[in-house]
DNA sequence: GGTAGGATGGGCT
DNA sequence: GCCCATCCTACCC
């Protein structure tokens, strides 16, 4: 499955927020298992508490204050894990989450993965059924998202996509802050689309 | 259509 | 010991 370039290190290192939004479109690939970015959050630096950088570098952090175009996948909830992508420029923390997916390529394989889901809609449509969904485990924290077999993609076919802006899903701190972005009208998204 | 409750373990408050 | 950047099932309209 051809999709287009793999983005490179510059791509990741711009402030968090642009690189959420840029995210949207974008092709999320895995070994044979791929799909369409539709939602993502910002997770900033400095007064943004919800953010795990946000009591400084700790064995688990520390991949986040570090160069940008790598993966941060944590554990949550004892069960689920998440994927990240670390932005801005080395030493300065933020990451993007990568909460939903298109399927594209692979969705027999993904469907193995996910049993419990009974649509293609419900394949990736969370940050926790998303890593399930493609394979994304703990073992992928630290990885180079710019090489490899986990990587970011073009589209085959660049469109412009129209993004809403909506508070951050699943938190308490700082809930009210606008940093969710999804494909506006795109129905693999989790949660509200507005 | 909706939501309440439980599973489960690592990190830190 | 308490808190989670979640998901699934059961149950109720």
């Amino acid at each position: 499955m051809a999709f287009g370039r793999i983005l490179k290190r510059e791509f990741y290192q711009r402030p968090t927020v642009t690189v959420a939004r840029d995210l949207l479109g974008k092709v999320l690939v895995h070994g044979a298992t791929a799909g369409i970015i539709v939602e993502t959050e910002a997770y900033l630096g400095g007064d943004d508490l919800a953010s795990h950088s946000a009591r400084g570098i700790t064995s688990r952090t520390r991949v986040i204050f570090g160069p940008p175009g790598y993966a941060y996948v944590y554990l949550v909830y004892g069960m689920y894990e998440c994927l990240n992508l670390v932005a801005e420029a080395p030493g300065v923390p933020g990451c993007v989450l990568i909460r939903a997916l298109e399927p594209v390529a692979g969705i027999e394989r993904m469907q193995a993965r996910r049993p419990a889901a009974r649509r293609v809609e419900d394949l990736a449509s969370g940050p926790g059924k998303l890593a399930l969904a493609l394979g994304i485990t703990r073992s992928h924290n630290g990885v180079d998202v710019t090489r490899g077999s986990l990587v970011v993609r073009a589209p085959a076919q660049p469109r412009r996509v129209e993004i809403a802006v909506t508070p951050r899903i699943g938190i308490r701190l700082c809930a009210n802050l606008p940093l969710r972005f999804i494909i506006r009208e795109n129905r693999f998204v989790s949660g509200p689309r507005n």
